[in-house]
DNA sequence: ATGACGTCGTACCGACGA
């Protein structure tokens, strides 16, 4: 099974690099996050013509999250990130598919920090890590895959001095994701990888991606039950050089059945 | 310190992204 998370950075912008990749990847489930597009302008159409099924959860202008699964519509779970009804940005969406809990994230950016966007990031990696933590008790099989933006260490951005006062790599950033680690999560992509220089962004400006000036900020977390599974891993970083690209690229796992 | 570039909305620039 190939499960994909992709911040495609407007759906409808994006769609025919999407279908593309749709087609040339075949993942069975994808995770998108910045859809860009209210809830009755998903592409739903194309999508199923694609081959796959779809649940969403969009906003007018901003975020906006999807999982697409070839074996029929998932099951949602939720929504929403529990823990703020006044939180209104469609960042989170959970479903069951194959007997995995498939969490699709689009975590806030939080820049400039500091100030009310890094607080607001900040809160919501806190209602994550809430989350996270009743499913990685409940020890089922779960996939936490999207956009976390964090650059969790040195070793994940080209340049690390640059980015010392980013909202992506500020310690507070990186502490939070290391606590969200210590729950027990697998980083699917640095444990088969330990040692790679490994991307799944670049910017748009100063021909970053020329340049192989990336972060690594898309990010697949599993629980021990999927990590066991766990086969195989990477970045479709030739989806990137395609023209109308989003800033990011696809990233992938591959679990034994 | 800023802006480079790209997306979306009601839009011919501003907000936002990372």
């Amino acid at each position: 099974m190939k499960i994909a998370t992709y911040n495609v950075n407007g759906v409808n912008g994006r769609l025919p690099v999407l279908l593309r990749w749709l087609e040339e990847s075949a993942p069975d489930l994808v995770c998108l996050q910045e859809l860009k597009a209210p809830e009755e302008k998903f592409p739903l159409q194309a999508i199923r013509d694609a081959g796959y099924h779809a649940i969403w959860h969009g906003q007018k202008s901003w975020n906006g999250v999807a999982i697409l699964s070839r074996y029929g519509l998932p099951a949602e779970v939720t929504r929403v990130l529990p823990g703020d009804p006044e939180d209104l940005h469609s960042r989170y969406i959970e479903a069951e598919v194959e007997g995995i809990t498939l969490g699709c994230l689009y975590l806030p950016n939080g820049n400039p920090a500091p100030g009310p966007k890094f607080d607001y990031k900040l809160r919501w990696f806190e209602r994550f890590t809430m989350h996270a933590a009743e499913l990685f008790a409940s020890g089922k099989p779960v996939v936490l895959a999207g956009d976390y933006n964090v650059i969790p260490t040195e070793h994940d951005v080209y340049k690390p001095e640059r980015w010392v006062d980013d909202a992506l790599f500020l310690p507070e950033t990186r502490a939070a994701f290391e606590k969200l680690l210590s729950q027990g999560w697998t980083d699917a992509l640095r444990k088969l990888y330990p040692n790679e220089t490994i991307y799944t962004f670049w910017d748009y400006f100063r021909n970053a991606f020329g340049r192989n000036a990336g972060l690594r900020i898309d990010h697949f977390l599993l629980s021990p039950a999927v990590d066991k599974r766990l086969k195989e891993a990477g970045v479709d970083k030739f989806v990137r050089g395609w023209e109308k690209s989003s800033d990011h690229a696809p990233v992938w796992i591959e679990l034994k059945p």
